[in-house]
DNA sequence: ATGCTCATTTAGCGCTTGATCATATAGCCT
DNA sequence: AGGCTATATGATCAAGCGCTAAATGAGCAT
């Protein structure tokens, strides 16, 4: 009654490294996304259904593995076709401004990544200081540049100044509260964009 | 040379209880801002300068502790003469809403709140979802009711639809994310609004 | 079927954590 | 000055932490 029958099925299940250690970052990213960085190792290898010790023989540490969730989390979710796509002056800027925001909510606007971004933020802000210059320097002042445009301003020379930069960023602000009231505090969110 | 002289000068300084829970309760507001809920109660008591035994004599445990900083920080800060500020028609409505997100952000956006409103959301959104829902029903009707009316459309008689809101959300949020850049990702933010 | 290899588990070490207790002493009252 | 009270400390416990080393057995080659 208390322990099930008798020793549980200990299924010992032998994975090609390869495919364990894509499961166990996986099952990282899902467990440190909820718990937050110091969630401890027991509880993400049970949660992996194998056992603790295992995790060090694909990973050197706990830190180790941390820094492996980061990157994996940062890197490769950005696209570079973004740029093109909002500079394309044949479709109207409000059209391009929602298609944009639609394709980057979907890649970056997501439980996990909202989560990871900002317990890394909490516990070192390095990294999103990274990802901050990034939208900062690719896709502000590009956003900037059609947005005079639409308005019949006359092209700035030598880029944005900072109060345009400042209204750009309320807006991309504005949608990345968005995302965080949907999945950090997971109220409901009823308009898409 | 590596203990400094001999006993370190064991200061004991006898407080009244209230005076001490009181300086326990600022240093755990710094403190766990800054390290977050995961943060040790021996450190705590060290940048106090007092032992961690003597937390417990004010605290039954840190999770009380916790919920007190909690409270400490999510109360009291918010000012309902915001909503007579906003609602006076005399000035006009671009002052209005930069007077009140000028005594808005002095009041919430400072570090310790902004950081304490994060963790406090990724380890258990529930108190999160009561200030939202504050903000939801007390800030943003009025918001939205005074846009209404300086861009001379009809009073809405069954109060502002979900579209509205989700417009002046996006300004808050924006705002928010400001403060977000400024006080946890320490970016440099230029323009003030 | 049998043996070998290495992915996986069992057992446990050293340290830190939240929390408890008896002891010591700061500061007021007389 | 001396005594009393209860604030503050020192010592320590039990549980949980990251991590390691030796034992085990799954699954392939033969």
């Amino acid at each position: 009654m208390t322990k099930d029958s008798k020793a549980d099925a200990p299924v010992r299940r032998r994975l090609a490294p390869a495919e364990r250690e894509r499961q166990i970052l996986e099952g990282a990213i899902a467990y440190f996304s909820e718990a937050g960085f110091s969630g401890q190792t027991r509880e993400l290898s049970r949660r992996l259904g194998i056992t603790q010790p295992l995790l060090y023989r694909y990973f050197p540490s706990k830190q180790a593995l941390v820094e492996k969730v980061y990157q994996t989390v940062f890197q490769g979710r950005w696209n570079p076709a973004w740029i093109p796509l909002l500079r394309d002056r044949s479709v109207p800027l409000r059209e391009r401004l929602v298609e944009f925001y639609r394709q980057y909510a979907q890649a970056t606007y997501r439980p996990e990544w909202i989560r990871i971004y900002m317990h890394a933020g909490l516990s070192d802000p390095t990294l999103n200081r990274r990802y901050i210059r990034l939208v900062r320097r690719e896709l502000l002042p590009v956003m900037c540049a059609e947005v005079r445009h639409h308005c019949g301003l006359p092209v700035a020379t030598e880029g944005p100044d900072e109060q345009e930069i400042e209204f750009v960023w309320n807006l991309h602000g504005g949608i990345f509260y968005q995302a965080v009231r949907r999945h950090v505090y997971r109220t409901r969110v009823s308009v898409d964009f």
